[in-house]
DNA sequence: GTTGATTCCGTAGCTGACTACGGGAGTAAC
DNA sequence: GTTACTCCCGTAGTCAGCTACGGAATCAAC
């Protein structure tokens, strides 16, 4: 059960996690991972389990958790705060389903304009402008794409 | 078919649009919509052509293009490009169809990793935290969420 | 004719997740 | 023992799409 315990440089480690060493000093920086200490005059040694904690990282951004959510995450880390963890999972889940939601009924309508479009043959009016000009497109107030959608 | 030509300022347009004075002012700047002439010493007055460039821009970027994108589209606005503008809007959907396809990748993860939550009782280990240390969660390279999606 | 809102305009700040830069120190290869 | 990479560390820049600030001018109401 005990994996190979190699010590790594920050150069190694971000090879080995598939990320640049700027985004590990980035995590180091915001407090998502430790920064191991550093023997005298030397270079700072990382083992499988920074590298452990890059992959729940990776996996949970995945999920589309936010570094924010994902250190709220890893508080949550010794696995007795289940119930915690269920729902950030729960939630996140919501918005989800959500945006896979908004993003059917933009599906619909853009497939309904190309279509439009391919039909057309001798018409002047592009349908796909004409809608966007006309306001023919009816889109639910649920946003998903454009504006807004850094809350 | 004349629909009645208004004459607004700025800030009556910009509630017109359901949308704040600054981020019209933005579209200026970025050349999405022109800036009336000012008449000597007065302020700048807008019709209801402008007022359907704003929805134009606001259904488009609900349709998932960016404001680069529907510059790009506003040039094919005299409706006799009908095939670039089929083009941009397959391309739009296909992407959008993607991030669907990612996002129920995603959906049915987490839903399993909160169902084991709800159905575990006496373990230690809590499913989610644990999945995320040791990487049971297997995702398709498709990103959607997390890193790098500002690509 | 004064108060108070709005417009104008340029410039700067915000968010989230990085990514780059620069200069000094440590380390590996030859 | 020199060259070339990598590390360290702080700070600053990037991207997209806004949002805010500040000071002068203009306009609308009383």
């Amino acid at each position: 059960m005990s994996k190979k315990q190699r010590s790594m440089t920050i150069g190694t480690l971000a090879k080995a996690a598939g990320m640049g060493v700027e985004t590990i000093r980035y995590y180091q920086r915001r407090g998502l991972v430790a920064e191991p200490e550093k023997p005298y005059g030397s270079i700072r040694h990382y083992d499988d389990q920074a590298l452990g904690r890059l992959h729940f990282i990776r996996t949970a951004q995945w999920l589309g958790f936010s570094l924010d959510e994902i250190a709220e995450l890893l508080t949550l880390q010794d696995g007795t705060h289940c119930n915690e963890a269920r729902v950030l999972g729960e939630q996140k889940l919501t918005s989800v389903r959500q945006k896979i939601r908004s993003l059917q009924g933009i599906e619909k309508a853009l497939d309904g304009l190309v279509q439009a479009c391919s039909a057309q043959r001798m018409n002047v009016e592009c349908p796909l402008i004409a809608s966007l000009q006309h306001g023919v497109v009816q889109y639910s107030e649920t946003e998903t794409s454009g504006r807004s959608n850094r809350g």
